[in-house]
DNA sequence: AAACCCAAAAGTGTCGACACTATTTTATTT
DNA sequence: AAATAAAATAGTGTCGACACTTTTGGGTTT
């Protein structure tokens, strides 16, 4: 029984509701929409989506999976509670993965694809030239930096692991503790060394400068953490 | 507020149905019961394991989560099909955050793991001179090892990665292949060195031979697809 | 007033039914 | 007979309802 007044066949972006319930979810949480640490209740999050609990509890299934929220059985699902030691933990993987991913972008990167990222890291030196202190673009520049560099790995489970797992824990960590570190030169400095290696298809240099670079932004935010807390 | 009459609150028996189907479907499905690259059909499914559609959608979604089964909207799930690309990836993976465990273990591991550790390797040493051949054993010891340094990294995010999601694919391939790698003997003497480095906490060192370990049991896969393939 | 017990309310887990989409089968046209 | 179109079938996506568990609130006892 097709309804023949719905043209609307055009759009074959049968995205499924679940589908955007997660992401809408997702970005709520990663940006603190939803208080970290706080309960879900599903009937209330299902009448303020306007959707059934069937859909919800899937989509919070899939948070569940990221890490994103937690669950037990018969109490109902919390946000995640951010840690010092959590987001160290996170940086100990990211080293791992990373590293690994910046070998492997040594390998496997089209010509193309590094001339793109040459372009791409050119753009960042004159922004942080122009407009000294605006953090916002450099905190996306970074991370489309990493992202490329994981893309070029080509190796889907890094993708994966990384992209949709790790990264989304990241950004709630930036969020929602606005760490804003005045090491964007020093950044992009690391950033160019790591490039040359790729660009000299020299795996183990990759792989050892992106981990440098993981642990030299980790310093940074244990400094930051350390000053925090100093001035409690 | 104890209640000093109800002693079994120990055992919170109330796993739920979502759970135990997951923990079947993951077994079905690492041990080829349900054959890899096969459709899922929710029906036939939920008649088989006499339960409602919703549980088994949640289920599935966990399964798809970790990686095990595909899902297209409105096409339905697909157990993933294996290949050999995918098995190196995977070996790629385990590489890094393998290494990066066997690092934090070398620091974190309590004094007590690390001679529980050793008893293990020790049985295990004594076990392969007594049935030369029997490598299920030594599988199962293998699995069991790299499990316990993991878990030594002290590192949640970590364990996490590797045990809930990375080895469940490996078991599979396991599984479906049938690797059976005439190697025990090498990789015993290679877990000993490994846990002499933890033994010094030299983390730097145990990162090493832990690489160089997997790396070893990668190029046993890689000669045995060769083999295979030079059968053909 | 604090501790305990019990009933009411709210919340989660599970189910069956309906709506819409994809596939297969049947019917029609050339 | 092959190709196309239409109808029937099967499958997935979404929903509302019921069962069981946990929490809440009030009333009783010490």
């Amino acid at each position: 029984m097709q309804n023949h007044i719905t043209p609307q066949k055009t759009a074959p972006l049968s995205i499924t509701l679940t589908d955007r319930l997660f992401d809408s979810l997702q970005r709520a949480i990663v940006e603190g929409e939803i208080a970290s640490g706080s309960k879900i209740s599903e009937p209330e999050l299902a009448r303020q989506y306007r959707v059934s609990r069937g859909s919800l509890r899937e989509a919070i299934g899939r948070l569940e999976a990221r890490k994103l929220v937690e669950r037990k059985p018969n109490l109902g699902a919390r946000v995640v509670t951010l840690s010092y030691e959590q987001l160290i933990e996170i940086f100990q993987v990211r080293e791992a993965l990373e590293g690994m991913a910046a070998r492997l972008a040594a390998q496997n990167m089209s010509d193309q694809e590094i001339s793109e990222l040459q372009t791409l890291l050119t753009e960042h030196g004159q922004q942080i030239e122009e407009q000294q202190g605006q953090a916002y673009f450099q905190k996306q520049g970074d991370l489309d930096f990493h992202y490329r560099i994981v893309q070029g790995s080509k190796n889907r489970q890094l993708i994966g692991l990384l992209c949709n797992d790790l990264y989304h824990l990241l950004r709630m960590y930036r969020y929602q503790f606005g760490m804003r570190s005045k090491r964007s030169q020093q950044a992009y400095n690391e950033h160019h060394f790591l490039l040359n290696a790729i660009v000299a298809r020299d795996a183990e240099m990759a792989e050892l400068l992106m981990r440098q670079h993981i642990r030299s932004s980790q310093r940074n935010v244990e400094g930051v953490f350390l000053n925090l807390n100093s001035e409690l």
